[in-house]
DNA sequence: TATTGTTATACTCTATAACTATA
DNA sequence: TATAGTTATAGAGTATAACAATA
């Protein structure tokens, strides 16, 4: 976004700067993820899985906004690569749980080197205050959009799918 | 994005908090220009045109990272409207000049109404003075990269097109 | 020969609805 | 009957390469 009059700067708008800074993100996340052959939303279940092993391929859909359908080839894709793993589910000979394999966590930490390496370039321009002060800022939005919305937060529907606008960008 | 070991919260990383509020504003935006009959790549060529009428068709897409061929359904819809005309160019009679018609101009006040509607309603949960300091922090980001990138700055490419990363929103 | 707008074709991605096996 | 994962089909969106008119 940017709804300046003068198509070289931004204007002054809280949303249109973070329309397109938070784009920009993404895609240098994207860029550095794609060294390590790993696409966003692949990096996306392998976040969540890092966090809350053992639920169903459709629970952990749900929670990603994908659907049923589309966690197929996301799972396939990971389970090729050897990263994770469909297990039998304990309770449902229907289901399968899903969990991080050896070498899925090690995948996981390295994205996150990458993910934090992507962090300080970003942030670079900024002093160690400024940076304090903007992510402070930007915590406290979130945090507020997530009271709002009450469920399913945090996890950036961008990397992952949604259920309404962009896919643009 | 948004690495974080809990899938409910977004990590303290600026990276992971643009791209998550980013795309929640690229997301409210669209939704606010649909209620216009708009889209966002529409609305990024009007925006675009208020400021630098009289390019060719080629010179808009380059600037909004939009290839020759779909700039020509762009430029048909928005023509269909009513909004935008394709007039003869002056010195080359193979390009055609892009104009806004006076309803175009109407249409994007309003869609810029819209726009700051939802500035002010992402906004509402910061204090008047975090937001000006968001605000400006965002600003002196975003002109950090302006001035790296060198060229094409300004325009969200996500309403708009892209050359390498992120569609997934 | 290069460039403008345009079109044609193929390819990718997604959505919708079915199917099977369990519950 | 409803739900897990899966598959099939069709649709939207895009990229690539061509094309006619003009430079």
């Amino acid at each position: 976004m940017s709804p300046s009059l003068d198509p070289g700067q931004s204007p002054p708008s809280v949303a249109f700067l973070l329309s397109r800074l938070g784009y920009d993100a993404s895609g240098e996340m994207g860029k550095a993820l794609a060294g390590l052959g790993l696409e966003l939303r692949q990096f996306g279940l392998l976040r969540l899985l890092a966090s809350a092993q053992g639920g169903s391929q459709r629970a952990l859909g749900a929670m990603l906004n994908i659907t049923p359908n589309r966690m197929v080839a996301l799972v396939d894709g990971l389970e090729a690569k050897g990263l994770i793993e469909r297990r039998p589910h304990p309770e449902d000979r229907r289901a399968y749980t899903i969990g991080l394999t050896e070498a899925g966590a090690a995948a996981f930490g390295q994205a996150m080197q990458a993910a934090f390496g992507v962090e300080a370039a970003m942030c670079e321009p900024l002093e160690p205050e400024e940076r304090a002060q903007l992510l402070g800022l930007l915590q406290k939005l979130a945090a507020a959009r997530n009271a709002r919305a009450g469920a399913v937060p945090g996890v950036h529907p961008g990397m992952l799918e949604r259920d309404d606008q962009p896919s643009e960008h």
